[in-house]
DNA sequence: CTACCGATTGACT
DNA sequence: GTCAATCGGTAGA
């Protein structure tokens, strides 16, 4: 079945829908193949006074998307490889939740073409890796997560994992801003990206 | 036009 | 832990 979350789950504070997406499941929609992953890793990024944020600094042609309604997708690049940002708060409010990593379940051998290594938990432990694996790239820039149609969009996991543990720490790259705890994993789950900076 | 820099990754000490 | 690769957007001459 295709049931994407409605708006309203993406429709609230980026903090709070960071936490809820752990555990839930990325679908990806390509032709006929399909790609699955459980959502395992994200940062959050705020609208009022984060400066690492990409709003931050207003609006500008590269970040549009993310003034659009929650709930759309906002891919940008970042040296040679695309992030995926998934917007929350309504429209005008620049703030989103970063997908860090995914634990592949479904499409996965298309995954390990498509990244060039069959080791399954190196292939989205990480934002650049992971598009890679799902094959997002600027297309998706500004598509509706929320309806049926989409190529992308998230659902609720068909596992009931009701107890995961989450743990939080600082955001990882980022030079401004770097003290909040807005990072956050499933904890003990082997598919999160490496621990750098901390 | 050039200079600079970043929400990264992979290779290496 | 360190470091370079060499993308795309932005600022400034």
């Amino acid at each position: 079945m295709i049931n994407p979350l409605p708006r309203s789950f993406y429709d609230r504070d980026p903090n709070l829908v960071a936490q809820d997406l752990l555990g839930k499941v990325l679908v990806r929609n390509i032709n006929k193949k399909i790609l699955k992953g459980v959502i395992v890793e994200v940062e959050a990024y705020l609208s009022l006074g984060d400066e690492a944020a990409h709003g931050f600094k207003g609006k500008n042609q590269r970040n549009q998307s993310l003034y659009k309604e929650a709930g759309h997708a906002y891919v940008h690049s970042m040296r040679h490889h695309f992030l995926l940002d998934l917007v929350t708060e309504g429209v005008n409010v620049p703030s989103s939740v970063l997908i860090r990593a995914v634990q592949p379940i479904d499409g996965i051998s298309v995954m390990k073409k498509s990244r060039g290594t069959d080791v399954v938990e190196n292939l989205a432990n990480g934002p650049g890796k992971f598009c890679v694996a799902f094959n997002i790239d600027k297309t998706l820039d500004g598509i509706d997560m929320t309806t049926p149609l989409s190529s992308l969009y998230v659902t609720e996991s068909e596992n009931l994992e009701k107890n995961i543990r989450i743990a939080t720490s600082k955001r990882i790259g980022i030079s401004r801003s770097q003290d909040m705890l807005l990072r956050f994993w499933i904890k003990e789950n082997p598919f999160v990206s490496r621990k750098r900076k901390i």
